[in-house]
DNA sequence: TCTGGGGTCCTAGGACCC
DNA sequence: TCTGGGGTCCTAGGACCC
């Protein structure tokens, strides 16, 4: 049997740890540069608050029923799924981390699921004041399923099994095509069409129809909610293949050594990132764009591809600025930028090349050190020259949390 | 006036090779 | 007049996820 755990509202519930006058009032948690709702608590769910809306839509409402709003506080959320993870990891033999507030538990073997998957959730509370719930059934996304109605009926007390063929059935009836894992917009509307309009309804189609429809894809999906399990392990969860960070702007970029500085701040991000996992790349690619909601959008990209792997900052943000000097139009308001890492490769797996003309060891060297003062001194202490002194993306967060968990001078206080 | 960011996987079709 | 067949690799684009 597997298991979904998923931490049940997530963003919005790491506000409320740290903030638990929070509880039991609307909260939405907004994206990057304050635009969209990506989180919400279940009294803004009631409200109609809908998830990805744009919160310029939603302004009144959120003024009406006084809801408390946050801009998105990555480091916050990122530093509180490493602890739900890391209790997990102590209380099951085997799991699989599939995003920042979900994981996979593998429970092969256990007798009583309920009070064990009990157990996890009041540990998880108690430990991390994070509340979480729990789907477990024969297959992952049948898993998914569960979850869902441990989400749905209080009833169930977060923790949903399905381990019976009425149950499975039963939870399949229930489930509208659109909510099953792996069934986006499109493919619900193909289904629709087709008089597909339950979970249930899908599994009674055939094999090679879905097939047909739907690749291989939904071809495992259908199998998986017939109780066949074929969502294999991922072995590369952890490592990634490419390292995309990009962002939009709150002000327009008009400027050619501005766009330049943006760019490099991104990539520096990105560079961080291939260093963080020890990977190199050898493929760089730098895309801008001016606001993609215009008829007359503007977007332009450029790919580089390197003759050696490097995970160097003053090397790529060299690129970067090459490839900017090319796409660069004068005259554009560009609201987004982003710098793409690509064909990265494990650092233990790079061979030496006997004509790069780059002292490698020396480069190392410097970028360890580099490494070693940003880890002690944080992101700002020290950049690349062209990135601009004291130059911050342009984004938007007004309403921005404290990094309770990361930065001493953010911690809460304590009054006596 | 406002509209996120970061990923993965699969397929079709073109280029190229023998 | 007639014009093979099979394989690989790469890329763009679609679809989906959180």
């Amino acid at each position: 049997m597997y298991a979904l755990i998923d931490c049940n509202n997530f963003f919005v519930s790491c506000e409320r740890v740290f903030n638990p006058a929070l509880n039991g009032r609307p909260v939405v948690v907004l994206s990057n540069n304050d635009g969209c709702v990506i989180a919400r608590s279940n009294e803004a769910k009631q409200l109609g608050i809908a998830m990805g809306v744009p919160f310029y839509q939603v302004k009144q409402l959120v003024e009406k029923h006084q809801v408390a709003v946050y801009s998105t506080n990555f480091t916050l959320y990122g530093d509180m799924s490493d602890r739900v993870m890391t209790i997990l990891s102590g209380l099951v033999p085997e799991m699989e981390v599939y995003s920042v507030d979900e994981a996979f538990l593998h429970l092969h073997g256990i007798e009583d699921l309920y009070n064990y998957s009990r157990h996890i959730v009041k540990t998880v509370l108690k430990s991390t004041g994070i509340p979480v719930s729990i789907g477990v059934a024969p297959t992952k996304t049948l898993g998914k399923i569960a979850n869902h109605f441990a989400k749905k009926y209080t009833g169930y007390k977060n923790v949903c099994i399905i381990d019976s063929e009425e149950k499975r059935i039963k939870a399949l009836q229930q489930t509208e095509i659109g909510d099953v894992w792996g069934i986006g917009r499109n493919h619900r509307k193909m289904l629709e069409y087709y008089s597909v309009k339950t979970a249930f309804d899908f599994t009674q189609k055939s094999r090679s129809w879905v097939r047909s429809k739907m690749t291989v894809i939904g071809e495992r999906t259908w199998m998986e909610l017939n109780g066949i399990p074929c969502v294999e392990k991922d072995d590369l969860t952890t490592e990634k293949r490419q390292i995309c960070t990009s962002r939009s702007f709150g002000q327009p970029i008009t400027s050619q050594s501005e766009l330049v500085e943006a760019v490099v701040a991104l990539a520096s991000l990105g560079v961080g990132k291939l260093r963080k996992q020890k990977t190199l790349t050898k493929g760089i690619y730098v895309f801008v764009q001016t606001n993609r909601f215009d008829a007359d959008a503007y977007k332009s990209s450029k790919e580089i591809v390197l003759s050696f792997y490097t995970s160097d900052l003053a090397e790529v943000a060299t690129y970067c600025h090459k490839a900017l000097n090319e796409i660069y139009k004068e005259g554009l308001e560009y609201k987004r930028a982003g710098v793409v890492l690509l064909d990265l490769i494990r650092e233990e797996y790079v061979q030496r090349d006997l004509f790069d003309p780059i002292d490698r060891e020396k480069q190392t060297r410097l970028s360890k050190a580099l490494d070693m003062i940003t880890h002690k001194y944080g992101r700002e202490a020290i950049k690349v020259a062209v990135e601009g002194e004291g130059y911050k993306l342009k984004i938007k967060q007004e309403h921005l949390s404290r990094r309770y968990t990361t930065n001493l001078k953010e911690v809460i206080k304590i009054k006596i």
